[in-house]
DNA sequence: GGAGTAAGTTCACGCAGCGAACAAATCTCC
DNA sequence: GGAGATTTGTTCGCTGCGTGAACTTACTCC
């Protein structure tokens, strides 16, 4: 019986304190006697649950609001200057770092151009944490954990443990070192893993299937809020879901990959451009269109599986193929209405992402915001 | 605050309870002193705990183990005798029923061959129903609920909203009217996602993929030893991953899915068998061959897109699959080697399904016992 | 048969949520 | 402008549940 431990009266504590903060956090802001109707706890005890979570700094107390009959209810909100999430991102070409307070908001972010393979880790991993002491300084709130996003595979224990596209990095403990350097515990996960976190929390969606390609094209798979992290932490490789056994090697070692696909060197060989400006300015060009219908099927068979085998009813897409969204999504929602299983019992909407290119920190950060709302004990 | 309810004292004794049932269950037997270790509750806990599970009859009480100084502890076991499950299966060319016992034995099992295709629904299900409560009768033990296996796509709710060999049963409510004609509550689910689950209970495996090819191709995904459902139900569905997007068209309306490769009549047309019988006593032959190995190929195209997704480590080969097994492999494995990412970090599994062919009711009436074991409070 | 040892039980305690009663703060209507 | 209606938030005794320590029970070993 691994990871099942005895319940007593802290678990019932536990729960519902995060019972009470997640329907204030769901509400925006909500007086008690609402959150009682809401949680189904009663008056008495959201108000002990509500004064644990105000001496902690969680929650925050406005002013009563006046106009209907009654007892005006003293409105509660989570607290804007209550503990945040510290996203550090360590990328090919950039580093950055953010802060997310409690309440969602964005109150620091930091964006270094930086060229990480041409650098070793350390040296790195320096600079990152200088950035994100600055992020830190320049939130004043206190920060409630901090994440590392990372462009590879991370394992559950914060090492890297495949990094395609830095190649010299494979197997460093690189959280444990950040923890180092900023004197805290630091976790890491993978940079498209999170950047569907982002996404969760910028949309709502609570079930979904998030594509993100910069150099390679990874994804993350998210299920009742949370992320799918599979056994090891590796879940979510999009990218080499195969399209096309005959298609081009993979640096995988497989064959016609997503990736090989739908990835940015494959659409810029296909176009004939050097960069994704070039593409969007000339992709009404034949040629360009022709990559990106091509690239548009790939990921639609790619996506098509993937919504068989999951049963996820949203696709979202994010990082390039959010730029290049307008192109893509014909041929790729074609692909999903041909090819999935479920198609007349529940139809798949497409997505776009909105968050630009830096969802992965975002998602760092705010991944400790929302670890903190789950489980709000978790800060002591 | 969808599905979170508040958590009181009733929810600590739950929770509880299921602890203390299945530290039994893992340890076959086991003193109410090391369930107590096992699970971190006091002695004195365990007692009045296990008290309540031995007078509702989830427990059972042996002769004390003599031989150790000190007063010998007297072992509790799961009551061969309790609640056990029941489950049933409609499919294209049989019927079947089977009671699994709350310590995971089979009581009884009733198969009957039956051309569904040609019959009503609502006769099918009659003849269905009477091989249920034989089987019922037969076990000798109460039942504390009953799943329905079905080859297609199932909802939450019980109906069977897709049949591709059952056409005309699209829609149709079959757990309600089951129910109906059992006088009990029915659920119902997809037969290769409940035959996961008896693959489960049968390895102790607890993250892995399933695969099952009969007429169709059909699979299952289970993590942390739970089935994963979904959001409506479907997911699971492997045989619809695309393995080659120019292959043959597929009644779903793709083409090339990994059924139109795999699948039981491709390889028939394939290897010019008629049965999978012929194509076992003809596998050495040239063109029966040529035939398993295509096929194999395209299994492990489809899981190694799989494993990249979910980050399994372990795939079981069931149904028809497995009796094929011994000339899938090795192809199968070989594109594994290639495609799957993370291969040198943690290698996959390859396991053969030894439950033969009727692991999905199996699978049906061991979820009731999981369930009863997850939560015994539940038998109430 | 006494010492040693381990299992199971009893009991007072503290914690947490509940429900009912109560106090507080507003609106409404005459 | 004041009385009643109405809704909010708090107080308080109650009950259920796990805890830890002490106690009883039932063996083995010397």
């Amino acid at each position: 019986m691994i990871g099942a431990a005895p319940a007593g009266q802290h678990t019932v504590r536990r729960h519902n304190l995060a019972l009470v903060l997640g329907a204030v956090a769901a509400a925006g802001r909500s007086t008690r006697a609402r959150v009682a109707e809401a949680t189904g706890l009663t008056r008495a005890t959201v108000s002990v649950l509500a004064d644990q979570l105000l001496a902690a700094g969680l929650l925050d107390e406005l002013d009563p609001d006046r106009g209907t009959p009654g007892r005006p209810g003293n409105p509660l909100r989570l607290n804007p200057g209550g503990p945040g999430g510290l996203g550090v991102e360590v990328n090919v070409d950039y580093l950055a770092a953010c802060v997310v307070g409690l309440d969602g908001t964005v109150r620091a972010q930091q964006v270094l151009g930086f060229d990480v393979r041409a650098a070793a880790p350390r040296a790195a991993l320096r600079r990152a944490a200088r950035l994100a002491e600055k992020a830190r300084a320049e939130a004043g709130v206190p920060v409630a954990g901090t994440v590392l996003a990372l462009p590879g595979l991370v394992d559950l224990t914060g090492v890297l443990c495949r990094a395609p596209n830095l190649p010299s990095w494979d197997g460093i403990a690189l959280a444990e070192m950040l923890g180092a350097l900023l004197g805290t515990d630091v976790e890491a996960g993978n940079e498209a893993n999170l950047a569907a976190l982002a996404e969760a929390a910028a949309t709502g969606l609570r079930d979904f299937v998030y594509v993100s390609g910069e150099v390679g094209v990874g994804g993350g798979v998210v299920r009742d809020g949370r992320l799918y992290t599979g056994v090891a932490g590796f879940a979510g490789e999009l990218g080499h879901i195969v399209v096309d056994p005959d298609g081009p090697p993979c640096s995988c070692g497989g064959s016609g990959c997503l990736e090989q696909l739908a990835g940015l060197s494959a659409l810029f060989r296909a176009a004939g451009v050097d960069d994704v400006d070039e593409l969007v300015a000339r992709a009404g060009e034949p040629r360009s269109r022709a990559a990106l219908e091509t690239a548009g099927r790939a990921l639609g068979i790619a996506l098509a599986a993937t919504v068989n085998l999951l049963d996820v009813r949203d696709v979202v897409l994010g990082g390039v193929q959010a730029r290049l969204a307008r192109w893509l999504t014909g041929p790729l929602s074609a692909e999903l209405e041909r090819r999935i299983v479920s198609r007349e019992l529940a139809p798949v909407r497409v997505h776009v992402s909105e968050l630009g290119s830096y969802a992965a920190v975002r998602g760092a950060a705010g991944s400790v915001v929302s670890r903190v709302v789950a489980d709000p004990l978790s800060v002591y």
